[in-house]
DNA sequence: GAGTGCGCTGACCGAACGGTCGGTTGGGGT
DNA sequence: ACCCCAACCGACCGTTCGGTCAGCGCACTC
């Protein structure tokens, strides 16, 4: 019943470094869930994609939730080391920061489309609060520094100062996510040219942004 | 086997009008459906919310997948009423009617959360190939009259030529959609200040897209 | 070579799943 | 009066679910 874990920063202890078999599990754990979703995913699928025995699956975690619950540990870890790559471009250009920082996200969400897949689903479902909790945790600190990234460029006058800083960084990463989501969809779509051009998506939206948000009307600096 | 539908084009036949007692089991079923997902919801858990039994469900709708379908069918027809209204603003301006559809878009989609998430979880699952292209044939439809909408505004000379009109419809959609998907996330991060205020979001966001998209730079017409 | 710890397994459990079946209503047509 | 048929139900089916358990093989130590 009352033995939940406690320890609120370690990282590995709460389960040992996991061994080789136990990683095998993780990964095939990781495709199908993120293919699937959680609930439309068995123990017996996962075992047997990854050529194990269901009881070893139990052996390496303690239960269908903790193998989630650590699948999903993988997934953010994998996805704050890519927006911390994608913040820490070092321009002193504002604006060319926001436009790196766009491409970099965009591209990293198309690159490691499992672990972003996880995430929004981890995000969508109300279910299993951990998971939420585990996903707006990554989502919360990363966004906080976009919109400090933001708020930095109009205090140095390169950014227009009458929009909200946390609304255009909003709209950048909603731009690449939904882009993400919908991009199957859009395939099908006769008018959409730019499905399979993700570059060519991401300069033209930064573009038509770009002229939005930058300060004056003829001196962007690109 | 071999018994499917082949009736190309008509509408209720396939299944008769539905009765109260069907009508009050989809009710159920779309509710709980769009809140924890078609594989998290038994056949069960809908005929106790329902009051029904589980048989009288089967009674009803010939499977799982078909009261899922049915559901889907009438989130679809809920969703194309309402993009319909949101495209048949009869202004003259392009301008104000891109403007009309988007905050009608966004305030239908956030009164409608039910079939809002509905389709957000068909589109997001790969499982149930019909439900996906049910859910695209009203997106496919309605974007397109969309994008024409936007190219009608170029070719009338109030909306710059040099961008790709399926990018801003593109845009104006995700914008709506990506603002109802993420709103949940949005209320706990303390830097945006309009998870609550749709209305906000909305002008905020159409003025700084206005500014990338609208032809002349002091002639907006608002 | 007995002891020990660990990765791993097949057999198994109770519960819940989607779905079926035989039967009971009750209002409408003849 | 009769029958019919749709709506509805309790009981039940076979299967699969998440999860448990006793034990096997094997490397390692003393």
């Amino acid at each position: 019943m009352g033995s939940q874990d406690r320890l609120p920063c370690k990282d590995a202890p709460p389960e040992s470094p996991p061994g080789p078999g136990a990683q095998a599990i993780l990964r095939v754990a990781e495709a199908l869930v993120a293919e699937k979703g959680f609930d439309a995913v068995s123990v017996n699928d996962i075992a047997r994609e990854a050529s194990v025995s269901k009881a070893n699956v139990f052996h390496h975690f303690k239960s269908k939730e903790g193998l989630y619950l650590e699948v999903l540990r993988h997934a953010c870890r994998h996805s704050a080391r890519a927006l911390d790559a994608a913040l820490a471009e070092s321009s002193a250009d504002p604006h060319v920061r926001l436009q790196q920082f766009f491409f970099h996200h965009l591209r990293a969400l198309l690159e490691h489309a499992q672990s972003s897949r996880l995430l929004q689903r981890a995000l969508l479902e109300g279910a299993s609060q951990r998971g939420r909790e585990l996903a707006e945790e990554v989502f919360a600190h990363h966004f906080s520094r976009l919109v400090e990234l933001v708020r930095a460029g109009q205090s140095s006058g390169c950014l227009r100062r009458d929009f909200d800083p946390a609304l255009l960084a909003f709209l950048l990463v909603g731009a690449s996510a939904f882009f993400f989501e919908t991009r199957a969809v859009l395939r099908h779509l006769p008018e959409v040219t730019f499905a399979e051009r993700p570059e060519r998506y991401g300069s033209a939206v930064f573009d038509l942004l770009a002229r939005g948000f930058a300060r004056a009307p003829g001196e962007v600096g690109r």
